[in-house]
DNA sequence: GATCAATGGCTTATTTTCAGTCCATTGACT
DNA sequence: AGTCAATGGACTGAAAATAAGCCATTGATC
């Protein structure tokens, strides 16, 4: 074997799909993780998060690291955190998006997360169309859905976004409900990233009951077009603001952006590290 | 179906999409980073790894961790290690596999992967039809497709997974490709965890050979549908080895059942904590 | 045979993470 | 007003993980 370029051929294009075992260090990720906890709706605003020694045991992280990642999330607007019996970290009314808008070179991202969303979102349709749910998962579908039929509009997306993560709930495949949250969570970066929210939001309010209607009469093809379907809008979207002229300026950014961590003695002249 | 309690039913169930930060230390995953990377066939039977200080990097973990990783395979007989210029961990030809036979328990770990798969594998291949795949993917992909081929059925799931995740590669989504990824390490796992190997290998190339053709071709929905059919003859495998009789016994395994990582003074009398 | 560059093997200091413990605060309830 | 249980806040020592360096080995090449 030519031990020049073992294993195949490519210089490195064999491991590009090993990807990273870990894409940060813990504090960085369980600041990820809740914030995309935050943004795919499961902790909705008002809301109160489990308590920290609970909440540290769920995310299978020290209830110090936890806690640095809450503050973190509190410095950045994210929460408020009282302390004494019911007290705990209650999630804010608005919450603060983040700041980079899209550009061009956004391109393949978008491409990516819409590509992923319409395979993933319209499978998991179509299986929960099948599926007889549960009691508990029919009634937690139709509060998803009145939820998100009465929402103001500032809290619309997490909650169009808990209900498609419940829709994909009763897909009976965690993994499969674990990609439509991370297409969902994907999503919705992007979406806060560009300036405007003009989506026909009473237009997708019919198609989500729609959807459910689909689902709870068990028409399993009707589920998986009509999310296609309804994909679709959020899918023009964001291609159109791509094809678009200018998305310059702009301040500093969260997403994949984090701090790296403040060692030691923090300092204590930057009151947030996260944009405003 | 009565999913009475099928697949979940937890009390938190606001949470359960969280799911953990980490699945554990940095070893263990690690070392099923790796397992999986061997299982897909990312890197092939007899091929050698990237040198350690390039793995590690790729990896994003020490170089400390992934020599205990490398280890670990090592002494599981996944890999050989040998030292100076030129030398390096190679790939073993014939992988071990996992003792733990499939038992009926695990009915919702399979129909979840199935379904996962079902939803990710099909819509990917529909993708790659679409794109204009570059000189050197379409290369890749051919290279894939005539390995498989001539695969000898000891080392074909390897490269079979290989062929499918280069078939996902072709999506240009990352997202989608890693969930492929993911889908095809979790098949072989559960393949690997029954006593027959009876799919009908020969069907199965002249359907790689199909919808090869079809994404070549440009045909997307052909390739969707023949993916989908591809699948499920390993479907109906998997399926119908649980409806069977009796998965008793058997030796201890490997999969998410990894020892504790050993602190300090490791113990000189266990030869190997993996199944051999 | 000598050289040498690439690789695995090993050690050390530092940082991060963890588990456990105790303290401080709060507000519902008595 | 006092009690008290649940919660956040803070500290400590141990373990894990990292970064950075140096050593040892190997085989191709000169």
């Amino acid at each position: 074997m030519e031990p020049s370029d073992a294993l195949g051929g490519q210089p490195s294009a064999s491991h590009r799909l090993l990807g990273p075992v870990r894409r940060g260090n813990a504090f960085e990720e369980t600041v990820e993780h809740l914030l995309r906890g935050l943004r795919v709706g499961i902790f909705p605003s008002g809301g109160r998060l489990p308590a920290e020694r609970d909440l540290a045991d769920e995310l299978g992280v020290s209830r110090a690291t936890l806690r640095e990642a809450l503050a973190e999330l509190q410095r950045a607007g994210y929460l408020t955190i009282q302390r004494g019996r019911y007290g705990g970290a209650v999630v804010v009314d608005e919450l603060p998006t983040s700041g980079v808008p899209l550009g061009r070179d956004d391109y393949q991202l978008v491409e990516d997360v819409l590509r992923f969303r319409a395979a993933v979102e319209p499978a998991a349709a179509a299986l929960a169309a099948q599926a007889a749910p549960t009691a508990e998962r029919r009634v937690s579908l139709l509060d998803a859905l009145r939820d998100v039929d009465a929402a103001e509009p500032g809290q619309y997306r997490p909650l169009d976004s808990r209900l498609h993560v419940s829709i994909a709930e009763l897909s009976y495949s965690p993994r499969l409900a674990a990609a439509v949250a991370e297409a969902r969570a994907a999503t919705s970066d992007l979406l806060d990233r560009i300036p405007f929210l003009a989506s026909n939001i009473a237009h997708s309010k019919v198609q989500h009951r729609e959807i459910v209607h689909a689902i709870l009469g068990a028409d399993s093809s009707a589920a998986r077009e009509l999310m296609t379907e309804h994909l679709e809008a959020t899918a023009s979207l964001l291609r159109g603001f791509l094809a678009n002229p200018e998305p310059v300026g702009g301040h500093g950014g969260i997403e994949g952006n984090f701090p790296a961590r403040q060692i030691s003695a923090r300092e204590p002249e930057s009151p947030s590290s996260l944009p405003s």
